[in-house]
RNA sequence: GCUGUUAUAGCUCAGUGGUAGAGCACUUCCUUGGUAAGGAAGAGGUCACGAGUUCAAGUCUCGUUAACAGCUCCA
């Protein structure tokens, strides 16, 4: 007998050898029938697989992730086995589960997926699950399974076993179909009542732009249809939270292809609100001891040569600018940071001086892939909140604490709770990649953890991802539907003050090098726009928003006194419009309210009789009169305290 | 840059090789109203751009440009 210890702490003796699908049914036939798969002692097991010893169990439901997975996983193999009769050629690469669903990479060789055959295979994988086929786990031999896989041809799977070592090997097998397998598995396709395939793109074999390009086909599963319909209608909603969409609705930025790709353009109501963020910004900055600078959009060549940046991206950046002086070249600036290294240098520096901390909102130039251009998430213009800070070795990681404190000020206020932070580290297996010495590297990133140990901030440690010159902090959030960017940004940098020889006295009268850390609390002010839209679906708090309030005359007759209403709110800085159309006023609220605009004033016969206005508060409706001045005071009041929350 | 998809009025979108459409927005007129769409009339088009097939192309083919989803990249 062996001993089953449940969630609940409580637990039961079963038979060697018993399964997890047993030991549902023992529970309840209602559990039985739910339960996907199990975790014995924190391990995924089929449902079928003997359990041999004492273990602690959990047996997952749809609900838990465990068993998402595995539902995808198994869709994944599900759509091979579809894909195997629809395509007789094709050739495998991998296929798993993803946060929401799950993909194949495969090759078809000559044939295309388009998505008209969407259809078809979405019919053939529910003619599948029809025959109940179950799926049984092998363990093969590594020679067996190179024997398997290169006598069907599968070059991709063959690439995937010359890796892996002998003895780990297994395949799982549902009717025709096999697959180099890792598992674990459903036991049988039959639970996947719900099929959508969701798009079809091309995807580098092994994630190497210089292979093959697969066809990447994903879908999504689940095991009932009105899940999938839910999903479907989330995807739905979340689109309606676009920025692109909603940035045209309110008219906050544009593109045209006339001024090119990837360059947008600020329209009046956007500007308002990036200089509301960028005044926001400055006045932090200004507590924190930062001097604004503003620098050239150009720079001559020989700065990035010094800088480095020439060598690592020359080539792939927007081409240098000649003039018709012979020999003259000058680059758009890809970043402010050697600019202002120039500035360090204008004047010699002392220990007294630093930290000496250099703040510009800098619009830069960078040639992205035209593929990669996205709204105002990634673009070929754009400003950086960018700052240097030059300071003594002994301040980095005190300095690099206080941009913490910053950026933990700028998401706090602006209610954006779900940040992921990630510390970004050399590639250990790979030093070329980077500039500057392993000791200067192994300083930096210790600085950089050490750090975030001090504050408590749960960060993600990633290796591979730092810049070439230095490692980093990054904050990242999620857009509508789920893709992340990263907005703050704290870079350790020891690399660039060598390059350009910066200097400063100490006190022992001899010339040292400082450290510069590079930091962009908001990213980009377009990225960070950009996701501010998608977080609040464009109603953005009182002090951002570009109109704080309509002015709606319920005829025409009340027009003046709108006006004079509007003028009297402008001198008290309230941001109003007055909504002078021929409309009924049922019609002014629905379109007020559809523009999200915070706050309506009602005004006819009554108000302007008291001097008073019937306030109406956007999404929640009528909150009674006032008098003008209590409203503008009012308003004054919550913008106020909406700024001062840091 | 690569794979797939898309491009028709200011916006959202119909359109079967045979005279260019709808709703909203816009203009004018009527209506002068009390908390989410009052009524009527009018104007608005190089069907992204360039070739080709055809008696005839918004529609079919090819190319270019831009956008969308993904891959790669992101100083």
């Amino acid at each position: 007998m062996i001993k089953v210890t449940f969630p609940d702490g409580s637990s039961r003796e079963y038979a060697k050898g018993t399964t997890a699908f047993q030991i549902a049914e023992s529970i309840s036939p209602r559990l039985a029938a739910d339960v996907l798969v199990a975790s014995v002692n924190n391990n995924i097991y089929e449902l079928n697989r003997p359990i041999n010893s004492d273990c602690y169990i959990k047996l997952h439901k749809w609900d838990d992730n465990e068993a998402k997975h595995t539902f995808w996983h198994t869709s994944a193999h599900l759509m091979a086995e579809a894909l195997q009769e629809l395509y007789p050629n094709i050739k495998f690469g991998i296929g798993p589960a993803i946060e929401n669903g799950f993909y194949y990479d495969v090759d078809l060789g000559d044939d295309v997926i388009k998505e008209s055959d969407f259809a078809k295979i979405e019919a053939k994988m529910a003619e599948l699950v029809a025959k109940g086929e179950s799926l049984t786990r092998k363990e093969i031999s590594k020679s067996d399974a190179l024997a398997m896989f290169s006598q069907r041809n599968e070059t991709y799977k063959t690439e995937l076993i010359e890796e892996l070592e002998d003895g780990t090997i297994s395949t799982y097998t549902q009717g025709s179909f096999t697959d180099l397998c890792r598992g674990p598995h459903l036991v049988s396709t039959a639970p996947i009542k719900a099929i959508k395939i969701l798009s079809v793109a091309g995807a580098y074999w092994r994630g190497d732009e210089k292979r093959k390009q697969l066809t990447r086909l994903y879908g999504i599963t689940f095991p009932k249809k009105k899940m999938l319909d839910e999903y479907l209608t989330l995807l739905e909603e979340a689109k309606k939270r676009d920025h692109r969409k909603i940035g045209k609705e309110m008219e906050l930025f544009m593109f045209t292809e006339m001024v090119g790709k990837g360059l947008p353009i600020w329209l009046p109501k956007g500007t308002a609100l990036r200089l509301r963020l960028e005044d926001f910004l400055k006045k932090i900055q200004k507590r924190f001891g930062y001097q604004q600078v503003m620098t050239p959009h150009i720079g001559n060549k020989q700065l990035y040569v010094t800088s480095g940046h020439w060598d690592h991206y020359g080539k792939d950046s927007f081409q240098p600018i000649t003039t018709p002086e012979e020999g003259e070249i000058y680059l758009l600036k890809p970043m402010n940071c050697p600019h202002h290294c120039m500035i360090y240098k204008n004047a010699p520096r002392s220990y007294k001086d630093l930290p000496l901390r250099l703040a510009e909102f800098g619009t830069v130039y960078r040639y992205e892939q035209s593929g990669e251009l996205h709204g105002l998430t990634r673009v070929r213009s754009f400003t950086q909140d960018d700052a240097h800070i030059f300071c003594r070795p002994d301040q980095v990681k005190e300095e690099f604490i206080k941009v913490m404190d910053i950026i933990q000020i700028i998401f706090k206020s602006l209610n954006f709770d779900k940040v992921e932070a990630q510390i970004s580290l050399r590639d250990p297996n790979n030093h070329e990649k980077y500039v500057g010495s392993d000791e200067v590297w192994e300083k930096a990133e210790r600085a950089i953890v050490e750090a975030c140990q001090e504050k408590h901030l749960d960060a993600k440690v990633e290796y591979g991802e730092a810049a070439f010159y230095g490692p980093k902090l990054d904050f990242m959030v999620r857009d509508a539907i789920g893709r992340r960017w990263q907005l703050g940004t704290i870079q350790v940098d020891y690399n660039l003050p060598e390059r350009f020889q910066l200097e400063y006295m100490g006190t022992d009268n001899q010339k040292h090098r400082p450290v510069m850390i590079h930091r962009a609390p908001f990213g980009s002010m377009e990225r960070f726009v950009a996701v501010l839209i998608e977080h609040t679906g464009g109603k953005f708090p009182l002090w951002l928003t570009p109109d704080q309030v309509a002015i709606l005359p319920i005829s025409e007759k009340f027009n003046d006194y709108a006006q004079e209403l509007q003028k009297i709110l402008e001198e008290k800085d309230v941001r109003a419009v007055v909504d002078d159309r021929n409309e009924k006023i049922g019609r002014k609220i629905r379109d007020t309210e559809l523009k999200r605009i915070p706050y309506m004033l009602i005004i006819g016969e009554k108000e302007v009789g008291t001097k008073t206005v019937s306030v109406r508060k956007q999404g929640e409706g009528d909150k009674g009169t006032m008098s003008i001045s209590d409203f503008a005071s009012y308003i004054n009041k919550e913008v106020e305290s909406q700024m001062n929350a840091y």
